[in-house]
DNA sequence: GGAGCGCTGTATCTTATGTTACGTATTTTG
DNA sequence: CAAAATACGTAACATAAGATACAGCGCTCC
């Protein structure tokens, strides 16, 4: 039998000029970045992954020889000239031009690029916009020195930290510890059932700092917890919504962050990005002390 | 462990050989223009044209070929590479290399272009306008279609999900776990130790989902689990930073968040916000068959 | 479970890119 | 003004880059 037909893709449609612009469907398709994703989803796998490469610290692998782009994706070389055939070049050079005249295009113009944001995903994401907004609120209605204080009262180390959330914002309190556990010693994330933790309390005193996340809807165990904590002494950081759990009676310091977005949930992300905050903070002023401990605890591996 | 992964990119050194080296004195050249615009003084007439070709729109012109800088430039071939010489490097590519990992520190903090706007006032906390970045970055590079697509797969329920995550990020699969288990069933977060994951494996095939979190240092457990899991024909969905964990060549779908901070660690913030962008977008996928399911939940309280 | 198709990698080939040698032009200097 | 030194371009070269052919393999669909 007589070869039959190659691989469909190969030189079936650049009948037309170089510069001829893409188009799919009704969609004009501005960005080669665009076009990737487009057609991400009708690729096999070898091309997904070199899309996925590109797209992941985009344009530059692009600009590089195929051998290291190819490398870097995990995949051959012919697998990326298929990948870049497949978007509609003729060859790879001429797909090297096209990502160089976006970029000049980019820069060229500053102001274009932070104006994407509202051009490209501002429909397109309301949840995103709505997301960064609560982050600029939450930290507008937070000073510096408010989060300088909780860093300050988290470092100075006299006591035991102890850290526990809600449903949906105990893996907050898991993060947060996981970072902790590294910079200074006794630290405890409090897990499992409320009984476990209650039995925990007779371990903490006026020294010792309780870290609580909750948000609505607020959980009555951790309010009991708390309370019971508070009575005990122990200084307590609330992280919670703008509306306030009923902890923050009880509570020290409190930090209230926006969750509202256009979603069935609530967002916990500004609270995320406040626990990190306190994070770097903490680890800045425990600097000294933490670098020999994280030497110590690297030695450990 | 720590990672300090902001500023100090660039860290090439511009050319060891310097036969003529005009020490730069106490000045640390910083990027390749610098270099250019202190040298050009001192050069010959042809070079000059070819440096003033460059800064003109830098670095797009260092990008291209030599027969293209030279023709930009009016002058000859040679005169491009002795130029490029002068400026201490070995050879062409080792010029283009230096130009693209310049672009790549460019690229990779939009912040440090646009200093400070007055969104918030300046002054404001490093550490917020740099997530906020990241998140943009990350949802630039993010597709509505890729997001939905995702979310389709996950939602499309023939299967089990599983997620699982890395030290630090295990808590944003924790994250997730806790919403996707209300709004269907067959959710599993995969927690303890190695041993205990791997037997779950049996319960996994086709049909299934596995959400993987894993940024660097990527964890070799994982990378082993990611792999057994492929050749069981799991589909994996991998959230990762941009230089993206070797799991990626294992993964259906890959979301790559930007994770650089100032700070001493990394920041998973844009991956939580991913996470609850696809949260939402299944929510409302599975608002039919979702709805009952809440309110059966609702009524076991 | 078998047949067909399509995807992917290895090896080979071809192209064009960067590099070098050398002669001419231009500038500099005594 | 003359001679030397330096700069520049033309042309040939070597190398590495992109492109292609082919075979193995896995996958899907009967």
């Amino acid at each position: 039998m007589i070869s039959y037909s190659l691989p469909g893709f190969v030189k079936r449609e650049f009948g037309k000029t170089a510069e001829q612009s893409h188009e799919v469907g009704k969609t004009m398709i501005a960005s080669i970045a665009e076009l990737i994703s487009d057609r991400i989803g009708s690729m096999p796998a070898g091309e997904r992954r070199a899309a996925q490469t590109l797209i992941a610290n985009y344009p530059l692998t692009g600009l590089k020889t195929v051998a290291e782009f190819s490398a870097a994706a995990g995949v051959s070389s012919p697998t990326i000239l298929r990948f870049v055939a497949r978007l509609g070049f003729q060859n790879y050079p001429e797909f090297q031009s096209a990502l160089q005249d976006e970029l000049a295009a980019q820069l060229q113009s500053p102001a274009t690029r932070t104006l994407n944001p509202s051009a490209t995903g501002g429909a397109a994401s309301p949840m995103l916009e709505a997301t960064l907004d609560n982050m600029r609120e939450t930290f507008r209605h937070l000073s510096d020195k408010q989060l300088a204080d909780i860093a300050a009262r988290l470092a100075e180390r006299r006591g035991k930290t102890f850290l526990i959330g809600g449903r949906f914002t105990d893996p907050l309190a898991r993060y947060m510890a996981a970072h902790l556990a590294i910079i200074q010693p006794d630290v405890h994330h409090l897990a499992g059932q409320e009984s476990i933790w209650r039995d925990r309390l007779i371990d903490m005193g006026k020294r010792d700092v309780l870290v609580i996340f909750d948000i609505r809807r607020y959980q009555e165990s951790l309010i009991r917890f708390a309370e019971k904590a508070h009575e005990r002494g122990v200084q307590i950081v609330l992280f919670t919504d703008q509306w306030l759990s009923p902890i923050a009676r009880f509570a020290r310091h409190v930090i209230a962050g926006r969750t509202a977005v256009p979603s069935a949930w609530d967002s916990s992300a500004a609270l995320f990005v406040v626990a990190e905050t306190l994070i770097g903070a903490m680890t800045r002023q425990l600097e000294a002390a933490g670098a020999k401990r994280i030497r110590d605890l690297e030695s450990l591996r």
